[in-house]
DNA sequence: CACAAACTTTACCTTTACGTAAACTTCATA
DNA sequence: TATGAAGTTTACGTAAAGGTAAAGTTTGTG
C-alpha cells in the first residue's frame, strides 16, 4: 500500500498521509467520520485524492489556529455549496467576516504576547549574566 | 459582595471578575483548582487582588491563542521562580523560545488564512452580483 | 428576624478529539 | 502456504475545560 514516488502524486494511502502530516491513521479516519474528508474506496481500502490531501492540510492549519473540527467542516460545506443560492452566499459572507474578525484579534494577541516573550527573554538573559558575575566575586 | 467602584480597585469579588471578563464563577474557581490563581480568603469567601485579575486576563488571552491551562500555569510558575537558579532561568528561556516559534508559525498561518478569506469574500460578492444580474435578465 | 442575594463545596455530567485494544480481511512475498 | 504488514470496523477509554445540580453558609437590609 505504501507508495514510493514523491513528486506529483494523485492518490495516497492512509499511511502515506499519516506519515506526511505526522498524524495517526486514527485521526484521519476520525476526520472522515466527522464528515471532513470523503476518500474513495477500492474494496474497503481508502484511496485519498489530491483534494483530500489539501483538506487535511487545511484541517491541520485550522487546528493550529484553534478552529474546531465542526467549524472547519462548516467552512468546507459552505465552500462547496450551491453558488446560485444568494442566501447561502450571504451566510458564507457572514461566516467569513466572523472568522476574519476573530483572526485579526488573534493577530493582535500574538503581537502582544510576542513582545512580552521578548521582554521575558531579555530579563532572563540579564539575570543569567548577573548570576555569573556574582559567582565570580 | 458586589463592588460598585470601577476605577483603580485593588480587590475584587468573584462575581466582579466573572462579569468583567464574561466568564462563569465556575471557570474562575476551576482555574484556582488548577493552580493558576491563588486568591486570599476572608472567611471562606475569595478575595481577588490586582495580580489575580492580571492573571485572569493572561489566562484568557492564552486560551484565545490555544494555550492549555497547564501551559499557562507552567509559564506563571517559571515567571515566579527563583531568579538565582540558572537552570530555572535556562528552562524558562527554552520555553519562551518554544512559544515564540509556535506563535510565529501561528502568525504565518493567520496571514495565509486571512488572505484566503479575503479571496473567498471577493468571490462571494462577485457571485452575488452575478446572481442579481441573472435575475434581472 | 427573616429572607434573598451572593458565596461556598462536592460531585457527577458533557463535549471534543482522539488513544487503544480486539478481532478480522487483504495482499505481497519468502 | 503461511506469515507479516497494512488495512478495516467496532467499541470502550481518556484528558481538558468546564456545565449543572444539590445542599449548605454568610451577609446585609427591610
Amino acid at each position: 500500500m505504501m507508495s514510493t514516488i514523491h513528486s506529483p502524486q494523485s492518490t495516497y494511502s492512509i499511511s502515506d498521509l499519516s506519515k506526511e502530516f505526522d498524524i495517526t491513521t486514527r485521526s484521519i479516519r476520525f476526520y472522515e467520520d466527522q464528515g471532513l474528508i470523503k476518500p474513495k474506496r477500492r474494496g474497503q481500502t481508502r484511496i485519498y485524492s489530491l483534494k483530500d490531501r489539501v483538506r487535511l492540510k487545511l484541517i491541520l492549519r485550522g487546528k493550529r489556529l484553534g478552529f474546531s473540527l465542526a467549524e472547519t467542516r462548516r467552512l468546507f460545506e459552505l465552500y462547496d455549496a450551491d453558488k446560485s443560492s444568494s442566501t447561502q452566499l450571504q451566510t458564507m459572507l457572514d461566516l467569513v467576516n466572523e472568522k476574519k474578525t476573530a483572526l485579526q484579534q488573534q493577530m493582535d494577541d500574538i503581537k502582544v504576547v510576542l513582545m512580552e516573550l521578548n521582554s521575558a527573554e531579555q530579563q532572563c538573559k540579564a539575570a543569567l549574566a548577573d548570576n555569573l558575575l556574582k559567582k565570580k566575586s
